[in-house]
DNA sequence: ATGACGGTGTGGCACCGA
């Protein structure tokens, strides 16, 4: 069982991308973020053709997210229960396997712009929202997987400057907290489960060679629960689609799992 | 100190991202 996240910074833009990597990379579930087109315009036989069907949640312009599953995604849930949200921001389902059903929320967290900014706000109370709502996902659906594009740094490792950019957005000792309340949940960095290469980062700016000098952020994650923690194989990102003509400024991470059968 | 690149929507640019 493999299941990645990408940010694709508009899909209508990245689609011949997405279909070029799902024939490589035949996961059996992707989680997609920043569609930036509306439910009517999203590619659905496209994917269809390619054998996954979906779970949208999208938006005009801004936002937008979708999971992409082999198998029919059941139980959609759009956006944090309880938190009262304009922007589309997330989509769980629940995925059958033969060893059992995976609850999968997939989230494009708040960017923040800056602190002391009004969307700094707005991603504290999006942050909280979204611990409320996962710790009664996790209570229901103990075997969880939380993936997509966190907008946040979990610590000095997953930045290309962690002195120069302290306490910046994406670095700030606030939005940190705000992630480790989550993983105090009982979730877990599947790629932290595994021995990494230094300066491993799944986003680089566009501008200044940044992707060349590897001066990137590791933003985007795949979180996986205490229940499901023992079945996680590998995780790691894939860089090569950074190098594709007019590419994402994110990559996929994709972590595999040997789910043992529920008893 | 600022902008640098790229996407969208619209309009000759502004806004947003990270």
């Amino acid at each position: 069982m493999k299941i990645a996240t990408w940010n694709v910074n508009s899909l209508a833009v990245r689609l011949p991308q997405v279909l070029d990597w799902l024939a490589a990379n035949p996961v059996d579930a992707l989680c997609l973020q920043e569609l930036k087109l509306s439910d009517d315009k999203f590619p659905l036989e496209a994917l269809a053709a390619a054998g996954y069907q979906c779970a949208v949640f999208g938006q005009k312009t801004y936002n937008g997210v979708a999971i992409l599953s082999r198998t029919p995604p059941r139980d959609i849930v759009k956006n944090i229960n309880g938190f009262s949200d304009e922007q589309s921001r997330v989509v769980a389902a629940t995925l059958d396997t033969p060893q059992g059903e995976l609850r999968l929320v997939n989230g494009y967290f708040v960017n923040g712009q800056a602190p002391g900014t009004d969307k700094f706000e707005y991603k504290l109370r999006w942050l909280d929202g979204l611990r409320t709502w996962l710790k009664a996902e996790l209570a229901a659906h103990p075997r969880l997987v939380v993936v997509g594009d966190f907008n946040i740094t979990m610590d000095d490792r997953d930045t290309y400057d962690a002195e120069g950019l302290r306490e910046t957005i994406h670095h700030t000792t606030e939005e940190r907290e705000h992630l480790k309340g989550l993983l105090g949940l009982g979730l877990h960095d599947a790629f932290r489960l595994f021995e990494q290469p230094e300066k491993s980062y799944s986003w680089w700016d566009y501008r200044e060679f940044a992707f060349r000098r590897n001066r990137g952020l590791r933003i985007d994650y795949i979180l996986v629960s205490d229940t499901l923690k023992p079945s996680v194989k590998s995780c790691v990102i894939d860089k090569l689609p950074r190098k594709n003509e007019r590419p994402s400024d994110h990559v996929p991470v994709i972590a595999e799992f040997d789910l043992l059968s529920k008893a």
